[in-house]
DNA sequence: AATTGATTGAAACATTTGTTTGAAACGATC
DNA sequence: GATCGTTTCAAACAAATGTTTCAATCAATT
């Protein structure tokens, strides 16, 4: 039952079948395939998981927890400034989103589960992400003008979180507009930055515009 | 050969086919389930496009095209300035991804190709994403001051794109963070008016910051 | 009305796939 | 070393699925 990281035939199933799921997709993938990559016996996945789809279920959450685990925000005091907050949310989650080159495999496999939820997607929702979620709220009421409401907070957020999602959801799209030696060249540090910049760029607009509008009403 | 937009059985298969695998994917879908939905005969999938395979490329690409068709960008003349341009275009691209509450399933069936490239995704890239690209690009030039580069050029177009498209990739998970009642009120106005007004502060700040650091150095 | 070509229909085929089974191998415990 | 629970293995099962076949049907043309 305990599923830690020893070299066991029940988590090298999951890993291989967390890669077959996230490249091939669930229905593509066969248990036979699977247990050929992780040397078992076609019997095991039965044996350890069930069935098939109790297996996907706990690969995706295991991929999603181990991506959280991977890149851990910083550590912030009371008086570290919002903006310095907001660069360091964006950096990590681009190091989740991209991480290694290797583990590529787990996001592909969570956004895969986003656009066909089973049940692991709630779960992961619930427990993972909307922690995140308030977290980058949280920075960004420090930084959005007070009596900004809830809706444009959640847009906002959206907006950073999606500007970040676009590199992996669309990677293969990008590969296809812009040239392949400029594409070597986005790594974390230059996107995080560039989102940054922009994000902080229009937050600041909206305040010194939230400023100018009450000074001017008194 | 023609497929226009009569009643034929062709037609039939290919909107079926095309609902069925934007929900469950290509392994997922039965040829005997979308014959049947398409109120067809098994053996038609076979005697119209050969086999599934060619069924799917053919089903993507139309979806795609009238994804295109279902929206047009704006007419702009040469005196519409940029920032009417941007806003358009951003409207026009919530329009074709958003669109129709029945339409959904078309850009559920692109984003998937997306993430599964097939022949389909290279070719959608190439004659139908790359036009657009370049409108937007010459639309964020007007806007950005001389001198540029192209690869922030590139970056602040994936911004904006990824905002939007955001809504749709992560939509199961937007419903989870948010009251059902705050998400019931995302419409394509709202949403482009925001993606807008955020994009073209940081547009804004952009170019401000360029002629103060000009202005500073003469 | 006959003919020709395109389309549809029901059934069958061959393969793949998830799952099960029951015996063998293994490892720790007494 | 015998025993008991756990794990592995090869083989088989049953269901589903893409594809094919060939006869029936239809629609237009002569």
């Amino acid at each position: 039952m305990a599923d830690n990281d020893l070299d066991t035939t029940r988590v090298r199933i999951l890993e291989s079948a967390g890669q077959m799921f996230a490249e091939r997709g669930f229905e593509s993938t066969t248990v036979r395939d699977i247990c050929q990559a992780a040397g078992a016996n076609v019997a095991a996945v039965n044996y350890y998981f069930g069935d098939k789809e109790r297996l996907y279920i706990e690969a995706v959450v295991r991929a999603h927890r181990w991506r959280l685990d991977q890149a851990q925000l910083p550590d912030w005091n009371a008086t570290t400034p919002p903006r310095e907050k907001l660069a360091g949310f964006i950096h990590t989650f681009f190091e989740r989103i991209l991480g290694g080159k290797d583990d590529t495999w787990r996001t592909r496999l969570v956004m895969r589960e986003f656009m066909n939820p089973t049940a692991a997607c709630a779960e992961i929702a619930q427990s993972n992400i909307r922690p995140q979620f308030e977290i980058l709220q949280s920075i960004l009421r420090e930084l959005l003008p007070q009596g900004t409401s809830d809706e444009e907070l959640h847009l906002t957020a959206f907006s950073i979180v999606g500007q970040c999602l676009f590199y992996h959801v669309a990677e293969p799209i990008i590969c296809n507009l812009v040239d392949g030696a400029e594409f070597a060249t986005y790594d974390v540090d230059k996107l995080a930055e560039h989102v940054t910049k922009l994000t902080l760029a229009a937050l600041d607009a909206k305040a010194a515009h939230a400023a100018r509008g009450a000074g001017a009403r008194r």
